[in-house]
DNA sequence: CATGAATGAGGGTTCATTCAT
DNA sequence: AATGAATGAACCCTCATTCAT
């Protein structure tokens, strides 16, 4: 029995030690630009061992979605949870969502390159992931009408893309940025632009 | 004269023909699937002769940058100058920007792919485009500051990164949708988005 | 201990399989005319084997001069040691030298080849090589002016030259042959010609 | 007849451009890495026009040891026969040879390469020069015997090889050489080392 | 379980040669 | 005769995957 938990460990860590190897060099050179033996030695194991923890390379990508990301998209969930209201509901999974992206860079290059390829490499899991974050505004959006601080005379829809594109961009820009700076540090702002949109409203009436 | 002109036309037609056929490919299959025989077949050409018009494979993608896409955000340009208000050239600028992309779903796929990669095979390319839109955006934006049509208040960097993300992920979506339906129609009330937000405003006020 | 004995022929083996087969092929055809496909194939290996072990088909060449001839050119300074007169000493250099590439007649066609190309493959190796035949030679030469054997107004720069030459014509008349014959049956009356030159001496005199 | 004398010298410039282009790019990166694209460019014609001339690539090396080659070598004779004596005859060889190499460097080296190629893209040419030269060698040395000045227990064979592959060496070293010297000075040395050797003959006698 | 040597299919690229103009 | 665009066969090399140890 112990010796079976450790095997269990043992097993595991080889996994995440391959995955986790596999996302930084995905990240850094894209994953058909890397090559099975990098992974494997950054991951300090020998190319074949990857074949007994994973189909094939493309297996690897699959697993990401499935072990990492699914991860953090479940501590969005917990996150809006927390707050009551649904400015700050979205307040909340906006910051957690770039708290999380800056803290997993290179999660977060693999995630941005793969979920925006065509011939997409995972495209099941992307799909459930994405199919979570959208439903997860929309609840968020449905309750904000409710409330009564939301308009109704929205289409949710593309609410859900304004939403998640302008993320995206901010993620994306940060990512590809040639000095770092805090991410964290536009999750108001941008809920903000979310909230009130751009326009100068009229003084007297404000 | 007559002779001259046909001659260009025919250097431009092997040339375009190399182009548009590499966008297809590239398009189903993302670049580094693609083979350059692939290409060639598409064309209508021998292999060989993709390396009479072009560096590299690589090249293909640097040139579709340049021509076609310098071609469609130059557009840009002149469809926001034909507008007068902030609010119009903004509503002119998202729907030219999804007719070009709905017109021509290919070149869509390609840039939207190639833009988000980590290891940018047409960097420079991708820069200076991206340069130009949100250098288009700053002016609109700065222009309805002055107009007192868009609050002084906005950190104009991320303005940008929150319309651009918005636009780009509507793009996202519809060239991911399993059914084809209308990209355009998505502009108006996209930029209403962008102004009003999506907050309920007071009735009285209202 | 066995088994590191084992290990050790194996891996020399496919390496030297691959050399050896290599030095074959571009024996019969040429560097250039050889394929990494057709050395292989002799090598009984597969294609990219042959880059487990050597950088680029560019590397078998230079590994070629490093191992076998650099071997070869060893052997011939213990020769040398062995005889004490320089006319002997100059014997049993050419016999050895004129031995060994009767042995290895392929290696002996690449080593013509190559040492006479102009934009030589393996530069470096090949000019070492040279160097350390030039080196014996020079020693040969000035032990035989300390002895009395040799005249002392030699230019040696140009005897190394008029020796290494001869020796090279012989051979590479002998590999060029329609018919076999025996290449160290002509290694006595080289030497005899390098120290007696043609000329006729004077009767009474001699 | 005018037209057709013009035409026949306008066609042989043509040859003769395509001729000495193709020598100095041989030259300078052999045979097999020189292209027809090079060749075309230096000589000032289009691909194609090589084709008119040539039957194929291979087929200008062979006309250039036809035209160059056998120009040069047929001199030889004409030197030789100037001399009377044997040793003279030898040294005006030898003499003619490396002035003519030093003057054509190019003709030098791309002649150095091919005839010590295994697979001989001129084989009949060169063998036919070859021939030419022993056949030279053999008369001097004969008349040599005959006049009393040469020794009559050689093998003729031998001292052919003996003669051409030292001045062949010395050519070789020159054309290898980091810095350029004058190649005909070596001809008299050379050739005294052919006659005498390198022996230390008996001072009293001498 | 783990290894890493071996495999061989596949792809980018070059270049001698052709042929319509 | 001259051109040079077009061709496509051929080659070097990479790398995902396998399997004997």
């Amino acid at each position: 029995m112990v010796k079976s938990a450790t095997n269990r460990v043992e097993k595991n860590n080889k996994y995440h030690q391959i995955l986790e190897a596999a996302i930084k060099v995905f990240a850094r050179q894209g994953f058909h630009q890397s090559t099975v033996a990098q992974i494997a030695k950054k991951a300090g194991v020998a190319d074949g061992t990857i074949y007994l923890y994973f189909k094939n390379k493309n297996d690897i990508l699959v697993q990401f979605f499935n072990y990492k990301t699914k991860e953090v998209f479940g501590s969005f969930r917990t996150e809006v949870d927390r707050a009551d209201t649904c400015p700050n509901k979205l307040r909340y999974l906006v910051r957690r969502h770039l708290e999380e992206f800056q803290l997993n860079r290179e999660m977060a290059i693999v995630y941005q390159v793969e979920t925006h390829q065509n011939s997409r490499l995972a495209e099941a899991q992307i799909r459930e992931m994405s199919q979570m974050y959208r439903d997860l505004i929309s609840e968020i959006i449905e309750q904000g009408q409710q409330e009564g601080s939301i308009r109704k005379d929205l289409y949710v829809g593309l609410v859900k893309r304004f939403i998640i594109g302008a993320v995206d961009e901010v993620i994306n820009t940060w990512l590809h940025a040639e000095e770092d700076y805090d991410l964290v540090s536009m999750a108001d702002p941008l809920v903000e632009l979310f909230i009130k949109g751009i326009e100068q409203r009229d003084k007297t009436i404000d």
